[in-house]
DNA sequence: CTATTTCGTCATGGCACTTTACAAATTAGT
DNA sequence: ACTAATTTGTAAAGTGCCATGACGAAATAG
């Protein structure tokens, strides 16, 4: 029948992590916590025989569970079918929460989010940080941060751990932004500036609100494309339900794909990139609007209102947006292409142009390009989801400190 | 009892497999035979710190893998260090092999490589197949593969399973060639024609290729995008050291990649397709020559002989390569870039075009474009080192039925 | 020639899951 | 209403796998 040949795990050669009973254990407190979140209050038998472990087994992991406020025991089960009765086990309301920032270019903002993936505190501060220098950005960030922590641990949370999204170039498995142009900012380190008693993850923007759109999007498949537009464009890709970094965490740079390659040069050092054509500035301009406060709020009203070179202007980039995905498209085949960010609230006026081309240069194969529902939350939520879903990843980890 | 593991390592919710105690030692078997293979002969107390096993475990494991007939054991390795000298273990050179086959536009090729790596039988067949229909073209590499199978048999080596290279668009987990143009294939089952005695895998020969150079090249990193050229232009995109293969399995479509978006219409309904410039039959057209039989060899010996027209051709279609692999570094972060197939051989009068082009549109970002040395050999050496993997990374599947 | 170091193995023990058995709680059937 | 059947959760015994610690074997160092 079907062989498992290609199976081919880790890449290659050599010395992978041993395989020991305790690595055993922590991989599978960490199934039944996936498998319970995923699939709402479940008794011990259901999580049992979705995970392939005995009831027994599922007993022991589960008490462990409990006992770290991990899980809850919600009681019996209503019946409905013959048999006793399961005694209901959910995600814990109160146990960790992940605790998620963002940097914007006019905002700062905080939210915590617990095991279930429940809100559980937010607070945004609108502020221009275009061009300010980043200690006291980060000052304040750590200011609302601690905020946050706060009001959690009064409501009996724990924090878990920290992730911030920013909108630059973070190096891999570093906390050091390399550049945020729209920042101004490089090589600054976010680690020596921000409170150090939590772990701390850094990581671009486009990378969170993919997740994002991964976790909790409707639908959203496991391998897609997401692409969003801030300032620049940023695409991420998610190929098996995992983020696809690149040798140095810089993959994902769209806004540098070739379109027109004898276009106007571009401060990348090429020629008719993308971002020439759909990025915010190349939009506001062909569209003959002065740079403002909110500048695609302003767009989409405009364009609401019918206004003719906005449309335009929009058109224009949906259809340069289509070629470059066309690349991406034949290259990566992936399930899905889900715009985010600032493109979906621009999406109507985006859509017809950008399916055009697309659907014309790759003869049927497209496929469909969706818009995400998250708004310009993604990458707030994907940071705090992320850190939520570590600890479900490693209940174990956790686990010990509580 | 070869169990139809569907090892998917997914990164999100839900029920993964569960993790017991014999899927613990298969995994540490592989280990152990990945070790050996990768770092030479080994003694068990080196391979036991090396993947951070007990020596009294590894010695178990060790015992397995040598009543399995997958290791040997050498004998009494020489001193030189204080201490009682370890006896080196290797992989064995007379257990299973993986068959390998092409199917190519002029030839069949088949081959067998032990677990070693080495290569231990070898047939080449020249052939026109193109627009040949498909039975009579697979009862000949079936006969190939039998002749091969029968060669190996005699010389004590078992046949581990089959994996066949063919230069179209395999639907992913399946037998099926969906399209195969250069052949004239459509939808073509090669399950239903080929022996049914061993595993079969099927793959493009681009990614075979891909994980040759992964699996064979010299340094070659575990993230990288290998670029071939045969007919159309294929890429591979390894991550990981594992192979991208896409929603569908049609990773990889890099000649529909638009180039100059207004350019000449292609077959493929877009317009300025990478194809129409870097493909085989447009740089024949534009080089003034005629489609003939070793098309390649022609254009390499024209370069070399310093005719104009042909390496204006060239660097032409380096021009085009290098706008396209602009967008494909921009967006995938790859460590490194490898031209295989017929852009092997090419390579010296594509490479500065190309490479100006990508430096000049990355701005020094650039990552270097390497060449690989394995030249046409590579998809048939994928094909047959990913049989001799798969037994690396599941020994138990293979040595059950020893 | 002895002390030291390293290798491979054996016996013992602990840990994680399975098997088997059983009591508890519900529905189905008479 | 009462019994049979079914399902859940737990407990006790069993199996498999690796770790620990000890030992003899085989080399070097002094």
């Amino acid at each position: 029948m079907t062989a498992p040949l290609h199976e081919q795990r880790s890449g290659t050669s050599g010395a992978r992590l041993p395989d020991t009973q305790q690595g055993m254990r922590r991989r599978n407190l960490s199934r039944v916590m996936h498998t319970v979140a995923a699939h709402g209050p479940l008794s011990r038998a259901a999580v049992a025989s979705r995970i392939g472990l005995t009831r027994a087994a599922v007993s022991t992991l589960v008490d462990e569970l409990i006992r770290s406020e991990l899980l809850d025991e919600l009681g019996p089960e209503r019946p409905g079918r013959v048999g006793r009765p399961g005694s209901a086990l959910a995600v814990s309301a109160r146990g960790p929460v992940g605790i998620g920032a963002e940097v914007g270019v006019d905002h700062l903002a905080v939210c915590a989010v617990d095991l279930r993936g429940e809100t559980r505190a937010r607070v945004i501060q609108q502020v221009g940080n275009r061009g300010r220098s980043p200690e006291p950005v980060l000052r304040e960030l750590a200011a609302l941060v601690q905020r946050v922590c706060a009001e959690v641990r009064s409501a009996g949370l724990s924090p878990a751990g920290l992730a911030v999204a920013v909108p630059g170039l973070v190096a891999r498995d570093t906390h050091s932004v390399v550049r945020a142009p729209n920042l101004g900012w490089h090589d600054i380190d976010l680690g020596s500036h921000l409170p150090s008693e939590l772990p701390l993850t850094v990581d671009n923007e486009a990378n969170f609100g993919a997740l994002a759109e991964l976790w909790l999007g409707e639908g959203t498949p496991e391998h897609f494309l997401h692409v969003s537009a801030e300032i620049g464009v940023g695409a991420a890709l998610v190929v098996d339900g995992r983020l696809l970094r690149g040798a140095h965490g810089f993959a994902g740079e769209f806004g540098h794909m070739p379109v027109w390659p004898g276009g106007p040069s571009c401060p990348c050092g090429g020629r008719g990139c993308l971002e020439q054509y759909a990025g915010e500035e190349a939009v506001l301009r062909a569209a003959g609007l002065e740079p403002g406060e909110d500048r695609v709020g302003l767009l989409a009203e405009r364009a609401a209102a019918g206004d003719k070179a906005v449309r335009r202007a929009l058109r224009g980039a949906g259809a340069a947006l289509g070629i470059a995905l066309t690349g991406a498209v034949n290259l990566l085949d992936p399930q899905a292409v889900v715009l985010g960010g600032a493109l979906s609230r621009l999406a109507p006026w985006l859509l017809p142009s950008l399916e055009r081309e697309l659907a014309g240069r790759t003869a049927g194969r497209a496929r469909g390009v969706t818009v995400s529902g998250l708004g310009s939350d993604g990458p707030l939520l994907g940071a705090a989801h992320s850190v939520a879903r570590a600890v479900l990843d490693d209940p174990a980890g956790v686990g010990a400190a509580g």
